[in-house]
RNA sequence: GCUGGCGUAGCUCAGUUGGCAGAGCAGCUGAUUUGUAAUCAGCAGGUCGUAGGUUCAAAUCCUAUCGCCAGCUCCA
């Protein structure tokens, strides 16, 4: 005699067991038709699963976010179905539910083409217009694994063997195709209607490299159609801001096969790096950096020392002469450490703050090259922090405030934090870890910073505290990094004199808050869709005449102005206005002056912003005053 | 690095079954002096990524290689 209460607090009571279904069908045949699976006492269920004490249920349906995920699930159930029944050979390894929608790992004797992946959509379709019934059956592990053994299954057979004792087994019906999962999944297809498989791509068995290779296929799913266009219109948004179209259109930058992985700037873009360049160190200066610069090729001895070697020996660029070995610097830390190491220091010294735009190359797997996101060349916003143990928590802290203070000005005001603990290969005694881990945890835990904690993923020398931004389209990207390293500063040879007269090893702090200069102006880019904020803009200003009259009134103009500091250009060719402003508009520029014989005779020049606000005929002098309010850094 | 896809004019792309390499924009020349996202006309522009091979004939088919794209793995 179970009592269901419902969100709402109303109770209802049933003389026996009775199914999250049925629930939905006391209440009424509409929601009835819309359940997809249900909550009891807050846990995700099917809705076949019956209930039989007191509880409080929810009905989930396709409003709730669970539900949409449930629906994604078992999309990717369909879409098992319909490859088993198109490629029966084929074996169907793991198909979970991601960000948007699905995929389904498959070991299949070929490769599947784009052809092969329109066959599954249009099987798919076929298959969600029966609206045939999903059928749940719970299974003991062995049935489990038997069931997959005769359907050669060897994934399956794999996954089950090794399902907890504990667990629930739950096999899942598609007519006479059978999947295993946790669940819940829809109780008939007819929830499934609005899909799209989106690309073919290879994973690895477990996601492990020595794994075999085997192909997913990507789908996203969504409650109804217009969510689903909805998404695929913001995809081709997304794919609008791409960075590496922009920097084309934008005249920022170029790759080319010579150097892959290697920007070639261009002057619109150089003016940019350099804005970023310059805030920061303007920045840091006045938080008591020095700026430091270390050479581009140091003895392969030196990195071997600090440990590079071992761990990153094959991407490490290398060259020689004269018999001996030497790498191109991949980091900048060993550099610093030998500036540091110049005289004798003393506590008193401490804490020794170098910084160095530091030009490093690393020869990053050819697979893994994206524009300026990722490259093989590119410029850190390197910075190592020398400091006693003591010192250190205070320094941290300092750090995490530079570091969200840097952000806000280039307009990102979503951050997120993790906690990246020691790895499996890594140098150092552990009690040095226990006290790196200990130091950051307790600068995190006392600001009352949300982080997120990541086992395992510190770097080989220390822990570290990674920043994470968020863009305007709700992209996350990560960019600045805090690491400790009690192990360095010794394998090199640093130490200083501390107050007692004793020779201390002191602890080095390695920082970055843009992490590369490249990538985090590939961010900037696809951040502001190539709408650069003002103080950023390569060029800020573009004058435009209506005819020959005016060139001497735009020329005037454009020489103040350049004399006031702003990056203007004027635009006097014969064309027509409208033709120049669209050209202009195109390369993102935040204003266009128009003259014409009105605005020579009145002394002004009418404002067009890039986004196609009419400001009108205005003064030079207001011109300047308005391009003032944006401020020379930030916002 | 791995799996799959793609490399054609400065850019974006078309190119049928293997049968004379195309368009739009940009460029150049000329006309046009124009009022807020493309004025008109003419001209020029390519060793089809590179190297081999098959063929009477290759942008097209095969092999290798380089690069790019998507994803996986990696990321000091």
């Amino acid at each position: 005699m179970p009592t269901i209460t419902l969100p709402d607090g109303t109770q209802k009571e049933f003389t026996d067991p009775v199914t999250i279904q049925q629930v939905a069908e006391s209440i009424g045949p509409g929601l009835a038709k819309a359940t997809i699976a249900g909550r009891i006492d807050g846990q995700l269920a099917d809705a076949c699963v019956s209930i039989t004490e007191d509880a409080s249920v929810e009905i989930v349906t396709s409003k709730d976010p669970d539900g949409v995920d449930i629906i994604r699930h078992s999309f990717a159930h369909l879409m098992g179905h319909a490859i088993k029944q198109l490629y029966p050979t084929a074996k169907m390894a793991i198909g979970p539910v991601i960000e948007n929608g699905f995929y389904y790992d498959v070991d299949y004797e070929r490769s599947f083409t784009p052809e092969d992946l329109e066959a599954i959509e249009k099987r798919m379709e076929e298959l969600i217009v029966q609206d045939y019934d999903v059928i749940r059956e719970v299974v003991s592990r062995a049935q489990a694994v038997e069931a997959f053994r005769q359907r050669d299954e060897d994934y399956k057979v794999e996954i089950a063997s090794e399902i907890p004792d504990d667990e629930i087994i739950a096999l899942y019906h598609h007519q006479e195709y059978t999947d295993m999962c946790r669940g819940p999944h829809v109780p008939n297809t007819r929830h499934l209607r609005a899909f799209k498989l989106t690309r073919l791509a290879g994973s690895y068995w477990r996601g492990d490299a020595s794994n075999k290779m085997l192909q997913r296929i990507y789908g996203t799913a969504w409650a109804d159609k217009k969510q689903l266009k909805h998404y695929l219109t913001q995809l081709e948004e997304a794919q609008k801001r791409d960075h590496r179209k922009l920097g084309k259109q934008m005249d920022l930058f170029h790759f080319q096969d010579e150097a892959p992985g290697m920007v070639f700037w261009h002057e619109r873009g150089l003016i940019l790096y350099q804005q970023v360049e310059s805030y920061i160190r303007e920045k840091i200066r006045a938080h008591g950096y020095q700026e430091v610069s270390t050479p581009q090729i140091l003895d392969r001895k030196l990195w071997e020392k600090s440990g590079h070697w071992d761990k990153f020996g094959e991407m490490i660029f290398s060259t020689q002469s004269e018999n001996r070995e030497y790498a191109i610097k991949p980091m900048n830390c060993p550099g610093h450490v030998q500036i540091y190491n110049q005289g004798l220091k003393s506590y008193r010294d401490l804490p020794l703050k170098l910084s160095e735009f530091g030009l490093v190359h690393r020869n990053e797997p050819s697979g893994t090259l994206h524009g300026l996101l990722r490259a093989r060349r590119f410029v850190q916003d390197d910075a190592h922090v020398f400091c006693t143990r003591a010192q250190l928590a205070e320094e941290v802290r300092k750090l995490i405030d530079l570091t969200f203070e840097v952000y806000r000005d280039f307009g990102f005001e979503n951050i997120d934090l993790a906690f990246s603990t020691r790895p499996e290969k890594r140098v150092g005694e552990d009690s040095l870890w226990d006290e790196a881990e200990a130091a950051l945890q307790q600068v995190l835990d006392g600001q009352d910073l949300e982080y997120k904690l990541q086992p395992g993923e510190g770097a080989f020398y220390g822990p570290k505290i990674e920043f994470t931004l968020r863009d305007s389209i709700g992209r996350v990207w990560q960019c600045g990094t805090i690491q400790v390293d009690f192990s360095m500063p010794g394998r090199l040879d640093a130490s200083y004199v501390a107050e007692d007269g004793s020779r201390q090893v002191p602890v080095m702090i390695h920082r970055a808050i843009l992490g590369s200069l490249e990538r985090f102006i590939g961010i900037l880019i696809e951040n502001y869709a190539g709408d650069l904020p003002f103080w950023l803009a390569p060029v800020q200003v573009v004058l435009l005449n209506i005819t020959d009259r005016q060139a001497q009134h735009v020329r005037s103009a454009e020489e103040m102005l350049r004399n006031q500091g702003f990056r203007v250009i004027s635009d006097l060719r014969n064309e027509k206005i409208g033709f120049k402003i669209r050209e202009h508009t195109i390369t993102h520029i935040p204003y266009m002056l128009v003259a014409g014989d009105r605005e020579v005779t009145a002394n002004q020049l009418a404002v067009r912003t890039r986004g196609g606000e009419d400001l009108g005929p205005m003064a030079l002098e207001a011109i300047v005053q308005r391009f003032m309010e944006h401020g020379v850094r930030g916002h």
